[in-house]
DNA sequence: ACATATAGTTGGTGACCCCAACTATATCTG
DNA sequence: CAGATATAGTTGGGGTCACCAACTATATGT
């Protein structure tokens, strides 16, 4: 596989040609990485501050888990909640259950950052494919979920709510 | 634009069935992005490090423009290089046209370095897509490339062979 | 020549990441 | 129940990477 010659474009993109699928994946991903890095610097928070924000819309998990999610390190967590805290985004809830545990919640203030953070995602990430027709759009958008999920499956990420059997069915 | 809901998939996708565009682009990003800087550090290498070199493999740049390319304060790519050259991946040679400028060179050893992780991101991008049939592959690098094409033309990032003045034109 | 621009480095600060070590609480044994 | 083990989280130490402001040296413009 990926017998290619070997030549990812690690530099800016320059022609126009058509690149093939290792190269348009890998400068796709830095595009958008790219963007959504330069949005969240805008709203003053990392991409894993994002990131943290975002798992607690609607979760409250414990460091571990958090640790899990973003695979980092727990004594990452540690720090990333730390500076969160401090800018009072998020907060340090002793758990009922486990008395070593201790559960991430996210403040009003930080639901209100992240909320505006997302949608300048989302203004972003849609302005990156303004020039497909809608058709494409699609097209583009149910490949990438094909891709994503297959590969989310093959690291075998599951998380809540299994669904049943459907999708890829390949 | 971008009215819909507002909910980028920050956290590990759960389900499967289709994201919309921007989740899905959004998740495709993480997992190129996380895959390759999976490698690199398998590689002993930083997603910068890469990059640098894998510009370094067929140019010699001085620091400013390899400041541009990387989007990179100057100094940021003084202390890149200090630790590359420290490595014995990269060497400054003084430029010979402008006093103040100094040459970015990759060494063997950094360009065999570079040469065998880029063959594993290769090997990784291609084997993230390894669900799609020939034809969805390659319907997928054709959609990606435009996107791409699109946003670095919208940038204006042109690099060498300057073409007329096209453009954003605006 | 004199001012100004450009190239690169240095120093300081901070985010972020990891690992190893440590405290505290749970849990699993005998 | 005691004692060993496992787990949760923090702390401390170290490295990369990023920025900014300040500084030296070379170029360039008037």
């Amino acid at each position: 596989m990926a017998g290619h010659g070997e030549r990812v474009v690690l530099t800016p993109v320059t022609g126009e040609g058509n690149l093939d699928l290792v190269d348009a994946l890998a400068q796709l991903s830095f595009a958008v990485h790219g963007s959504l890095a330069r949005i969240a610097a805008a709203h003053d928070l990392s991409m894993v501050q994002v990131r943290l924000l975002g798992i607690l819309r609607d979760r409250r998990p414990t460091v571990s888990e958090l640790a899990r999610f973003l695979e980092l390190d727990k004594s990452s967590v540690t720090g990333l909640v730390d500076r969160a805290a401090g800018r009072g985004l998020v907060r340090r809830v002793p758990a009922a259950r486990d008395g070593r545990s201790v559960l991430v919640v996210i403040t009003p203030a930080g639901r209100a950052l992240v909320g505006r953070a997302v949608q300048a995602f989302d203004a972003a990430v849609a302005a990156l494919a303004i020039d497909l027709s809608p058709t494409e759009r699609h097209r583009l958008s149910v490949l990438a979920s094909r891709v994503v999920v297959a590969d989310a499956r093959r690291r075998g990420i599951v998380l809540e709510g299994e669904p049943e059997g459907v999708g890829v069915e390949a």
